[in-house]
DNA sequence: AATTGTGAGTAAGTGTTACTTACTAAAGTG
DNA sequence: CACTTTAGTAAGTAACACTTACTCACAATT
């Protein structure tokens, strides 16, 4: 994911790495312009040159990892033949990604989400086409029978992807350690099969 | 839900007015402490008389919201017999407050979550206790035999709270229109009976 | 070979903003 | 009356995000 397509100069790098590695330490308000600079071995100056504002390089950075995340799912969910099973895929990897990478999630599920500037971001674009990706599966088990005639595709997403979001908050506010196995098969049990004896 | 039990004199109540009707105009970051005392006709340094900082403000000025909020819930649940019926009801309620009051949501749902201070505030007790009321009727819910004994009630809670959250956030962001009535039994139907055929 | 243009980077500001300090003035209270 | 507490003010200040105006290197064009 090049920015813009242009060339990519190593200041541009280190302003991101230096960003990268210090949102792995304090949240992005209490990281100063001054930090990432000297850091970065560059000065404050510069990163004006690559990026509009600092929350510019926060969704640029986000973008990025969000890219490799992206290219996982579709990659598994290939894999996978029937609906349900692409949906539990989902909801597992989607798990296991947010676990693996606490700074991208904290980033997406907490930093991002105050400004409404970042709903017109890049990055923001890579979460409607996983939001896609999902909404697809369902229509399409809806199509074939897999699936009750009578859900509202656009819900049993809203519940999919409220589920997972909200199993990881706890994990990544708390650093609560979350058993992803027995979560996303308990979220597939009860979106599948529901929860009424 | 006065401030620590103590008085309220009349400069503290003109600030937080101040910053409510603030908030229904701009984000929390662009709102500035001068604007806040200017339209509460105070100084500035009396906003820090009253409040430890302005995220402070926000979390008390969330607090009261949260007050009404619980109450209602807490009323209408007590209303309804059988888990499932106060479940929904709780479904409903939540999105229907969401929906009447889009500031307190927009707080709650955007803006304080990006910093971790807020899990530690009043406000934040007031959301524990909301998420205790859930998971208080799912256990009895189980133990009556209403809902599956094989259902976690952790996963359970965090697929309907995060199924609310979620399906608040596109009317919170764009502006979308939410009927109430169709997201909720949607949101009912897939958590209780099931999405699959 | 000289000229021009451009991308990478710097140095030194500047206005704004959240927050502080040190101070009244009045109202309780023992 | 003396003294503490409460409500409020006025005038800062340090830090911060962001800007402006510049240099230098090196291609591309004339």
């Amino acid at each position: 994911m090049k920015h813009k397509g242009k060339t990519n100069p190593p200041g541009r790098i280190k302003i991101m790495k230096s960003f990268s590695n210090l949102m792995a330490q304090k949240d992005f308000h209490s990281i100063t312009t001054a930090e990432i600079a000297s850091n970065a071995l560059v000065t404050e100056g510069l990163i004006y040159k690559y990026f509009k504002d600092k929350k510019d390089l926060l969704y640029q950075v986000l973008n990025e990892h969000f890219f490799e995340f992206q290219a996982k799912i579709e990659n598994r969910v290939a894999n996978e033949k029937t609906c349900i099973e692409q949906l539990e895929v989902v909801i597992f990897s989607s798990l296991e990604s947010y676990a693996d990478n606490r700074i991208f999630s904290r980033i997406l599920l907490l930093e991002v989400r105050n400004s409404l500037e970042f709903f017109d971001s890049c990055a923001y674009d890579m979460v409607r086409k996983y939001s896609r990706t999902i909404l697809d599966i369902i229509k399409n088990g809806i199509q074939t029978g897999e699936l009750k005639s009578d859900i509202n595709a656009l819900i049993l997403r809203k519940v999919i992807l409220g589920a997972i979001e909200h199993a990881c908050l706890g994990e990544i506010i708390f650093g609560k350690e979350l058993d992803i196995d027995e979560v996303s098969t308990g979220i597939a049990n009860i979106v599948f099969n529901g929860a009424k004896a």
